[in-house]
DNA sequence: GTCTATAACCTGATAGAC
DNA sequence: GTCTATCAGGTTATAGAC
């Protein structure tokens, strides 16, 4: 697990920090209502008093998670998406390889984003914007817009470029146990189904962004 | 709600029936772990022991719920697509409309189905199995690699084709209430946007299926 | 068939000893 | 700081009266 270890957390008490890696575990395995404190307390090897002397309630520690987890995301884009010197193609390629690293130490991640999304969207948002995380976003966003005023992509609506990017990205990891039971072929894993399905997603990502003739041209080379 | 009554559960009892639609809306709404049988009693207008006399416990229920919703799905699709004699953009088109008519009266159908795939896989793909979909989902497999046989569609893994069609189609379902907080323009609808994200997610999946001229070829019909 | 009453359990949370 | 003991509240489920 370990997200990666760019937390803003006081890990100064080993068992603080043991039990953020439970409770992070917990939550995205099984989501919000699915876990309770003392799945937590087991996990880090504890008991549910000695919880609660930490994170008084079971929401705060649930921030506390959070934080950790939206924070290793967004920047994971934002440097690459920015080297303009690159072609498009290589650049979204990039994103998608740093988002699939992600991705395949932590399965469950995009199903968990997506559920708690739905149990409470507006808690999130407001911690994306706690976590200034909104100015990177903007600067995404600002990169992409900057293309498509110079002609290079066709004027999208940056909305719909994200449905696409994301939606095609996660899809697989949210099927992921219909995949694994029923669409793998014989011995293969369902990392290297990912890898295949790579070419595919890049391909219609762009197809939404560039114009017709640039995007035979740009066939080529995926 | 009241997904469509092609329902094969004993609807002669008009107390069952109520039962069903209930926990129908709120297993949808909030998921198996965080709809109690208190609240599915409470939308039925009875009480909780009554709740277990029709169906014994609160998994039994889910499955009977479980049952009726996914036989509302495939259908759907099954007689669309194998309407040869359309056009294939069409056909795909008529898909597309015809679930978003579903997820219109239903938006967090694709949510409730994503959630609790992920909750317990084995449970959905036996029910699926037991209600011979699997039959139907074959036919139309079938007639997508027809298609391909003859020439007319790339050859694309069909489990490509789902993760493309079903993701692109979904994702700003499941992206739902971030999308109502930040993304809509000033005035605008949900239903508008799905509305404007229909040519998008047409265009990607025609790019995902045709070779690259026929594609640049049917970009003028949409 | 539908209710009242209640069992048996698990949840998050706290008080207080060490 | 970390434990034991305990609380109040909500959960599924059942037994038995009507």
């Amino acid at each position: 697990m370990s997200i990666q270890d760019n937390n803003k957390t006081d890990n100064h008490n080993p068992t603080e920090a043991k039990i953020i890696e439970a409770a992070k575990y917990l939550f995205i395995q099984k989501g919000y209502a699915e876990t309770s404190m003392s799945d937590i307390a087991a996990r880090a090897g504890i008991n549910r008093p000695a919880l609660h002397y930490y994170f008084r309630t079971k929401d705060k520690m649930f921030h506390a998670v959070i934080g950790d987890i939206v924070s290793a995301i967004i920047p994971k884009v934002y440097k690459l998406l920015t080297k303009k010197e690159m072609p498009i193609a290589n650049r979204i390629g990039g994103m998608i390889d740093a988002y699939y690293s992600l991705f395949i130490q932590i399965p469950r991640l995009p199903m968990f984003i997506i559920r708690e999304i739905n149990r409470d969207a507006d808690m999130l948002i407001s911690t994306i914007i706690q976590m200034h995380l909104n100015v990177k976003a903007q600067n995404v966003i600002n990169c992409i817009q900057e293309e498509m005023n110079c002609g290079k992509f066709n004027k999208v609506p940056i909305r719909f470029f994200f449905c696409s990017f994301y939606g095609l990205l996660v899809t697989p990891l949210l099927m992921q146990d219909v995949i694994r039971a029923v669409m793998l072929e014989d011995g293969e894993t369902f990392e290297q189904m990912l890898q295949k399905w790579k070419p595919y997603l890049l391909r219609q990502i762009l197809a939404l962004l560039l114009p017709p003739q640039e995007f035979v041209k740009a066939l080529g080379g995926i």
